[in-house]
DNA sequence: TTGTAGGCGTTATCAG
DNA sequence: CTGATAACGCCTACAA
């Protein structure tokens, strides 16, 4: 079946492509009547406009650039869910790139997708800010040609929109919430060194600091993985490190560590409480269920994808915004609430 | 900036349009000296190809419509990660819909993709297909303007390619060594009716049909949630219903079946053996960590992405495949192996 | 309010 | 081997 055409449908309706045009980008200038007749006529034969033409004379493409890591990662995964809904929703269409953590990959995929004419530019995660800057060059450069938003991690510059959790103040938090208990011990596990995961150690520190304690013997660098996490502590343990809590950058290794204490033979959360980051269904997996910090993805989400369309409608948007996080208390702490 | 056309270069390279066109897509009859010198030129200016005008001329824009339910799922999350890898790799961009399960969205969604150009469509997961035939229609209707790749759902018709994993099969022979070891009170939970849930469930149901066992009243039905599976067995173990084995459709409710044992003061794998599906980080969520059905998604995701590149290049393909999954025996089994 | 005509950047079909 | 030139489908001044 051929592809039928404006011409087809300006004939059809008895008027000429510009009118048809018209109606098609809803333009004023048109009489209610021809309106609807020409309307009809597209229906009635099942016109879609080509996206190359209007593309090629408007230059956008309704297209939005969705760059993450990995959505294999539960967090990433959710990410890209809300994202691409969120963008749907204002009438754009997601083009998803899975790019690693490897610089030149992210390099490539940003590349590919400004070839696509894609409208903006959204890098989900905190893995997209390198920490050597000149790395970020060219995330700048694509910001010369699209407006770019930045998801959990942030750059100041032309063109260039961070939108983060407050991954700081919500560990902060929670730290005070066991130090408030009398806990002491409290070590913390995270896995590496991206820009939100610094957030989140600073505030571990800063908690910690502000309790008078030491902290640098208390943190441990492990894989982000179940096992890496239950060996670490199990080591610790041996060695004879005290330990009354154990807070994780992440809720896999907040499994790894209610593992280590059913082997250890410590009660949770008596002896040890545990609290994991993001709110995952791994939370969900361990007896007892982890205390986890949810970063509410989807409102995060929600705001970048309205800050975007802020930036796209021309208006102007904050360059950098901070979103609270919240702690979703379960049976690996013994908290009041 | 100005954005650099094909008029440039001709210029800067002393050549015309048409010479430029023809390296740019490697068309033979170029002299190796013209087709140097416009290369370099194009370096040079930083030339990229506009794919609107390109689209415009071709018909195709090298992109590839994905569509799945939620890639906050574990798996499908998995399954987006690899297709569109694969699909970058050669050289196609994957436009991602999360369609969620609702009817009208996907619809809606083919309708965008189509609206798009795309080049062809992905349906990751079985949920794509409707029981009730005439709701596949749309489906049928889009693989008369691209061809359209079932991963896990399969339906025959013209343009339409199907590629599951054998489930039937593996399911069958998880239970099959489940009976082998003497087990006979083997339940299965699952927790819907895709097509690939109805696979995995016969697969089930004939391997207790051949061992002369009845299987109604093993299972069970519950809703896609680790807290769900653990109540469902949990009320048939007051009853008193006997169990020494549980196979789930989903590592979720696997978990919930560990969960279930170790409060219910059940030893595992000696009482009761467990098995799961799809081989996630699920798995190692538990202790012990779960024995799993391994569907191999990047492999299957590497097979749909080579079939739809055959299919691309005009190549015949066929029109049904099935891929074998494996058997990943971690500690809710005791199997020799 | 409506129509005409030129342009957007490529590809492809012809001649040369 | 290379160069004009006509599509491709739509948008948008500019005219009417």
């Amino acid at each position: 079946m051929i592809p039928i055409n404006i011409y087809d449908v300006s004939k059809a309706a008895g008027v000429s492509i510009a009118t048809v045009s018209r109606v098609l980008n809803g333009a004023p200038h048109v009489s209610e009547k021809t309106r609807r007749k020409v309307l009809s006529v597209m229906e009635e034969l099942g016109y879609t406009p080509n996206m190359f033409a209007r593309g090629l004379g408007l230059g956008t493409s309704r297209t939005i650039g969705v760059l993450c890591t990995d959505t294999s990662d539960l967090y990433q995964g959710r990410a890209v869910f809300y994202l691409e809904n969120e963008l749907r929703a204002e009438g754009y269409m997601a083009i998803l790139c899975c790019t690693g953590r490897d610089l030149e990959n992210k390099q490539n995929a940003v590349r590919l997708l400004l070839a696509q004419k894609v409208d903006a530019l959204i890098l989900a995660g905190s893995r997209y800010i390198e920490p050597i800057e000149t790395n970020n060059a060219y995330i700048r450069e694509a910001a010369e040609q699209v407006p770019v938003v930045l998801m959990n991690g942030s750059l100041a510059g032309e063109n260039l929109y961070s939108i983060c959790c407050d991954d700081r103040s919500a560990v902060y938090n929670a730290v005070r919430a066991l130090l408030a208990q009398g806990r002491r011990q409290i070590h913390y596990l995270y896995t590496n060194h991206s820009s939100s995961g610094n957030k989140k150690r600073r505030g571990y520190e800063l908690a910690m600091e502000d309790a008078g304690l030491s902290f640098e013997e208390k943190e441990h660098y492990c894989r982000k993985d179940i096992a890496a996490a239950q060996e670490t502590l199990a080591q610790l343990h041996e060695q004879g490190v005290p330990m009354d809590a154990v807070v994780t950058s992440t809720d896999a290794l907040a499994v790894g560590a209610v593992k280590f204490a059913a082997r250890a033979g410590l009660s949770i959360p008596k002896q040890l409480a545990v609290i994991g980051y993001d709110d995952t269904q791994f939370a969900q997996c361990t007896q007892p269920e982890i205390t986890s910090i949810d970063s509410r993805v989807d409102y995060l989400c929600h705001m970048t994808v309205k800050l975007l369309m802020e930036v796209l409608a021309g208006q102007d948007a904050p360059t950098r915004t901070d979103l609270p996080a919240r702690l979703v208390v379960r049976g690996t702490t013994d908290f009041e609430n």
